[in-house]
DNA sequence: AACTTTTTTCGACTCTCAGTCGATTTTTTT
DNA sequence: AAAAAAATCGACTGAGAGTCGAAAAAAGTT
């Protein structure tokens, strides 16, 4: 009665791997199943489907991730850095996604996409959270804050997804977010050096 | 020497209608030549894939809304009223596209990427232009006007794209294409009763 | 008209891949 | 040891995209 959940961890281990280094479309139940050295049935006695093994891999990925924001989100870095820092704590990590996420994008359309949705739904709260704190310490001024910060994320995730961003692009970036938080001027503009590489 | 133009047109035409109602994934090129009445070897005579019949599809598609905003490019309206006009432009087809791109995303999610990145290859340029005509007249004020661009068009992609949006979501916009733009305050408020519906 | 060439059409076939299912083996329980 | 439950097997199905060589239709040539 334990067997089973050490399959299905080394299972999902798999497919993590061949998602990440192949893409999902391009990673066969077959490619999977043949690296573990099972049959087929034995892969469908553990997931119903395989878009049900994407959907776990993910949030296992994302688990990960929010551990990360989560251990941000409770230090005392200024509150523009733990800002930055907690959205940047779900940038795919390191070579991991990069790997073929950027490349082949058409492969992994649907990955892509549940990434993006799943990572708005925990990455939104806590962006709030620290959005939230800014505002009381004077830092930020405006209301509405979870639709600034939905919004603040979107942009994050589309402008810098790609690998084609340019300096001015960074530059408009920061720019807005100030605006839209209406912060100080100039109060973000650390953010540049992150994010170039 | 025509007779194949008519009848790539007519393909053009029933998987346009077909994808549009059933979603571009639940579009077998089986529906498509079972609905034209012809056989799967002259289909593929005229597309050499599915996927770029989808790619013919959407530009026939972009076609008629780039048409539109010219019109309203070339106009004589208020600079405000024209930036929304022609990003309105793009905007699905009344009934057309309503119908099932919204519900089943999953189904069409390649439609839907490609349909994003053609758009913003054509709504960019178009946006800009009335932008720069902005800044020229004093009613805005600023700098890298296409990346600035680029983020707007993302952010109305983005936040009016599912039916969930708020009102709220429409004010924090407004505000934010204003500050962005380094427009005038309220001098974009007039879109809320646009995008309301 | 008789032919040749080009364009268009046909549909059976292949290949890939997700998912099914009943049978069998292994493990746990009693 | 027997019964029950959990785990594994792999042949099979069904769907759907794309191929290909042969045939029919249309256009061009003499």
């Amino acid at each position: 009665m334990k067997k089973g959940e050490r399959r299905k961890q080394e299972l999902l281990e798999i497919a993590y791997k061949m998602f990440l280094s192949k893409g999902y479309e391009n990673t066969s139940v077959d490619d999977i199943i043949a690296e573990a050295g099972i049959a087929k049935g034995t892969y469908y006695y553990y997931f119903p489907s395989k878009e049900q093994t994407l959907e776990e891999v993910i949030d296992l990925m994302l688990d990960k991730e929010t551990e990360r924001a989560k251990a941000i989100l409770a230090s005392d870095y200024p509150i523009e850095q733990k800002l930055v820092g907690v959205i940047a704590s779900f940038r795919p990590d390191e070579a991991e996604m990069t790997i073929k996420d950027a490349l082949h994008e058409q492969e992994n359309l649907l990955m892509h996409e549940k990434i993006k949705n799943k990572l708005m739904e925990r990455l939104v709260p806590l962006v709030c959270e620290v959005a939230e704190q800014g505002v009381r310490e004077g830092k930020f001024c405006c209301d509405n804050i979870p639709e600034r910060v939905k919004m603040i994320i979107i942009l994050s995730n589309e402008v810098f997804d790609s690998d084609n961003y340019t300096e001015t692009d960074i530059k408009v970036f920061i720019d807005t977010i100030e605006r839209m938080l209406y912060a100080k001027p100039g109060s973000m503009a650390f953010v540049a050096q992150l994010v170039r590489k």
